[in-house]
DNA sequence: ATGCCGCTCATCCCATCGGGTGATGCCGAG
DNA sequence: CTCGGCATCACCCGATGGGATGAGCGGCAT
């Protein structure tokens, strides 16, 4: 149990949001609203003075966008953890955050109760995650990959044009992939033509890009 | 708050260490536990019947691996949410583990009251990580991604041609991208032009791939 | 053996792409 | 004020990409 209470400072757009969360916290044992902003440049020149133990960052705000906020404040007032709450989930957007530095991210229509459990575990040091966002992230980590749609593709494609779709992933042109596999241009063509058509796509960027969605094949690195 | 305590059921080889989290979990307010194991059999065994809401798993014991025992104990009682509690971190076990269907994963060296809250949070249907594992699993889900190239492509691209880039990784053609920004086709070859000497790139499907790659952009899917 | 399918290739055609040159207006740094 | 970066566009050009058609070859199945 900590000694002395969390400090919670609060930054959102909506003057309704801000007053329900402030009294939503104020109630909660252990935990006190020491601040609170309208805006992102107001929440970065405040939340340095208030030196609160957790920022509860709304993503969308006048201003500066709230992936900015955050890596502002990390950079300005070391101690602060940002607890990111946000209404709709952007995956862009949680990826960026998170690389900036948040320490969690929360969807708004999370129950009340989970807010205020939300904000002592990252206090305490942990990184929390509403579960829906957790699939996600733990789903990147382990792969960018669509199974189901793998599946459906795997039979599709033949060999060959498995082949020529990885060469494809590596950026080669029609004449470069002719080359690596010993066969004209003209096919290569061909095979081209077959893996769009089967993959429903209108040029090869969109096939690479679906391939790779798909899990067919991986991102052609040096 | 939950009208019943969390029920949290305790899987560790040692002795003292059960006996030390039983007594913190005990101690705690709106937590109980409802039963313990020794080894990995026993836990998959005896979860079922014990009907936890949380399981606190240590990843080392005799008999099954804590990854294989998260996964069975996720197969056969869908209600139960695992904590991992492990000792050291190893990174592949780290992602073994979440993929397995673990909701945590705290080092052991956590303060005490840590892990209290961790349990409550996860029993709340959040994700909870230690704050040096969180780091791991951040850079994890930007492993498709690339930091540092993308710092140092960051300030490359001016703002309008970043929107071009970010149209071509949906797979849009010159024409559609013109269409949609309401600029002239002639600008948008403009602006792929310059998108392609500064990515060091040959043609737009190898600067999608790589801008992905670095994080740049994101994969665009419907 | 007849047909289907995958792999191979050729030829023709046209849209798109990417490069190059040059031009305009704007704006901020030196 | 001048220079350079940015955004906008026009024109020309060669290379590439993708569609359509047709065709030969080797399996594999009914």
């Amino acid at each position: 149990m900590p000694v002395t209470d969390v400090r919670v400072f609060i930054a959102d757009d909506h003057e309704l949001v801000r007053f329900a969360l402030k009294a939503l916290i104020d109630d909660e044992p252990g935990l006190t609203v020491v601040g609170e902003a309208a805006d992102g440049e107001d929440t970065v020149a405040l939340v340095c003075e208030a030196q609160p133990d957790v920022l509860l960052l709304d993503m969308r705000m006048p201003g500066l966008g709230g992936t900015e906020v955050c890596r502002r404040v990390r950079d300005v007032c070391e101690g602060v953890r940002v607890l990111v709450l946000t209404s709709y989930d952007d995956e862009e957007e949680l990826f960026g955050v998170l690389a900036a530095g948040a320490s969690g991210y929360l969807l708004k229509d999370s129950r009340a109760d989970n807010v205020a459990q939300a904000i002592r575990s990252v206090a305490d040091g942990q990184v929390v995650f509403d579960d829906a966002i957790a699939q996600r992230v733990i789903a990147g980590t382990t792969a960018t990959t669509d199974r189901a749609a793998a599946e459906e593709y795997k039979d599709l494609l033949s060999e060959r044009e498995m082949e020529v779709l990885r060469l494809m992933a590596k950026g080669m042109s029609n004449k470069e992939i002719a080359r690596a596999l010993w066969i004209g241009e003209t096919t290569v063509k061909t095979h081209v033509s077959h893996i769009l058509r089967k993959l429903d796509q209108n040029d090869r960027t969109q096939a690479v890009l679906t391939a790779v969605r798909a899990g067919l094949v991986s991102m052609g690195g040096e």
